[in-house]
DNA sequence: AATGTCAATGAATGTCACTTTCATGATGGC
DNA sequence: GCCATCATGAAAGTGACATTCATTGACATT
């Protein structure tokens, strides 16, 4: 899914005439081997040992991109900092984060989207997204 | 339940041992007398007009008394602001957000809230809170 | 009522995570 | 290869908090 996502991205740069560069490929390439749900700063380090020639605006700017593309979502879960994730088309998922190590855990539940349709259309609402997050412990920091 | 969390604020500080002074309970009753998610720029402009002398630094610390204390929550919906709700023991919802107008709309829903529980179980999570919120269009901004 | 002590206030400043600017460099259509 | 555009990155700007510190105020005590 990494080619797949490298297509979606080439295309939309080309459509948009938008020119391909050796850091858009390298941070595409880095974001997309990564875990998810990186902020820019911890992609932008983790980059830097490999390429300390990379600034941190276009780390910034390609995310941005990344988002546009629809190859990436941006998030916040109240740690201060906006985190991209992995998107895969017509794919949804929300979140367990944990409040002690930072931990996301991702699940779907098809009964809840339907409940959160149900609320919706009952006061007149048309849904454009939603974002449901559960904070707590995860099963590792419990013990 | 202007009196009630009246009360309960004051016995938060008492307890805490600080002093009640004019700035917080003319703050505390602006809050009580306002539209649910004020932001902290929102009710210093609102108790400007009346209240000149009282400064940015003071309305925020006095709310983070209030989250402190119960009676109010923080809560953010993206717009680059902190928003403070108000809150009731024992009490929760969730929020309908419109992406136009900026309305917000609160519900509850039961149901979704056992799936939660379910969910977080079946990953050995222990939840402390959790935040749902459903973005779109208000049924004023469809038409 | 005056005093003493410690918390509260608010103007100013600091912080932090973006976000934009601008001079310089790279890309790619012809 | 030329050159109109786009991209880059160091630096500066922005905005919403968050903290500092000199001064003021609350209130228990005298
Ligand atoms: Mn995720
Ligand atoms: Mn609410
Ligand atoms: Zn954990
Ligand atoms: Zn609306």
């Amino acid at each position: 899914m990494k080619r797949a996502k490298k297509k979606v991205f080439a295309d939309f740069m080309s459509q948009k005439g938008l020119k391909s560069t050796k850091q858009r490929d390298i941070i595409l390439d880095c974001f997309l081997s990564s875990d998810r749900h990186l902020s820019i700063e911890e992609l932008y380090l983790k980059l830097r040992s490999k390429h300390p020639n990379i600034g941190y605006a276009t780390v910034y700017r390609t995310l941005k991109l990344f988002a546009e593309a629809g190859i990436a979502r941006e998030m916040q879960f109240g740690d201060g900092q906006t985190r991209y994730e992995h998107v895969s088309e017509g794919e949804h998922h929300d979140h367990l984060v944990c409040t002690r190590c930072g931990h996301i855990e991702e699940f779907e539940n098809e009964t809840i989207e339907k409940l959160q349709d149900e609320v919706a259309n009952s006061r007149g609402f048309l849904i454009e997204r939603h974002r449901l997050e559960i904070y707590g412990l995860c099963a590792n920091c419990r013990k």
